[in-house]
DNA sequence: TGTTAATACGAACGATCGTGCTAATTTGTC
DNA sequence: GACAAATTAGCACGATCGTTCGTATTAACA
């Protein structure tokens, strides 16, 4: 469903709970009953927007990143697909993970464990890849991997934040000399807009 | 007024947009148009909670901190002081203005330019007082101030937002080993929640 | 071709939003 | 105690929210 990516779009500025049924009907086309009755529930349509921004991240960066062979070429690619799809504004706000942070509380239960499951998965991922760089004595560092996960996610998370909130351009790069720092090569260049 | 310390509080929760004033002031024990007169709009309202946070986290973090008189001691106390502020719990939503960042497009363009210009200031801050530590020799680094302001104050505040949003109680433990690794020092103990 | 299921529609519901009135109440001053 | 000024309450408006209902159109199958 195409609607339901112009949904996660919209998501990512307003919120979940800021975007409202009539709005994404009119953007659509539709009716707002006609667009209701597809979800049953608002509740039902945010799980659907979760959904859709999971399936967009897996493509837009976890898949590419987990092409690579060595592990430690996939946490470069991690960060460097994130930045990459940040920069180009897939989504006006940004990451949609991150766009609705704020409204945690706020959220139906359901709505808000899928996507705390999804965050731990994703943190999970990146202490993981650092844990078999590591091992595989591709990363040399003195940092846990647990520690290596969280910083990297600190650095590329609010470089996000302060790229769409603020319109700030050189937050990117400051992001990645910091990735790079800790992955030590500072001479690793990020992936062009372009591509 | 003690009013405007609750609507603080409550936009932590909810953003700025969330708040609704029939709900603060059904929480203050006053009926809705009397609250509303005080400040004769919605916009208004969301400048002074604007003003009250401002003055909050001056009061919390930035005097406390730039009563050390050593430029590198004023840097670990802006990190050290937010993450006690967190850790506290002042607000139930952390630091009022990570938790409106993801809405900074829906607000009135007053309001989000008060907010960005105190963001600003908040980066300068951070970014002066590195300099001033690598310039009076107590900061020994290769980082330009910039980006150890940058990579501060992107440790704390993911740790923020990941402690009030999901609960994770181990993330401010993990700033604090990243801004112990920025500034050069890995025994320094973090404040204790008591205080 | 007639029947059924699915899909989209318009209209309306109750609730809540920000906001504008006016009346009542409180407060301070002579 | 009387009066002026400020504060608060009550009520209603128009708009929008999520949701429900009944109906018209369409697709599939007998």
């Amino acid at each position: 469903m195409a609607i339901l990516t112009e949904a996660t779009s919209l998501a990512t500025v307003y919120g979940l709970e800021g975007l409202s049924i009539g709005r994404l009907a009119e953007l659509a086309g539709m009716s707002k009953s006609g667009l209701f009755a597809h979800f049953g529930s608002k509740e039902n349509l945010q799980m659907a927007i979760v959904a859709t921004a999971r399936k967009c991240s897996y493509v837009e960066f976890t898949r590419p990143a987990m092409k690579a062979e060595a592990p430690l070429e996939r946490l470069w690619g991690l960060c460097d697909y994130f930045l990459n799809f940040v920069e180009r504004r897939v989504f006006p706000g940004g990451c949609f993970f991150s766009a609705v942070v704020g409204e945690m509380h706020a959220l139906p239960e359901r709505v808000r464990e899928r996507i705390e499951r999804h965050q731990r998965g994703y943190l999970q991922l990146l202490a993981r890849c650092a844990e078999e760089a590591i091992q595989a004595g591709e990363l040399k560092t003195s940092l846990e991997p647990d520690q290596i996960g969280f910083e990297l996610h600190a650095l590329i998370i609010i470089a996000n934040l302060r790229y769409v909130a603020h319109g700030d351009t050189t937050v990117l790069d400051r992001a990645w000399a910091g990735v790079q720092r800790l992955l030590g090569d500072s001479n690793r260049a990020r992936r062009a807009l372009s591509d």
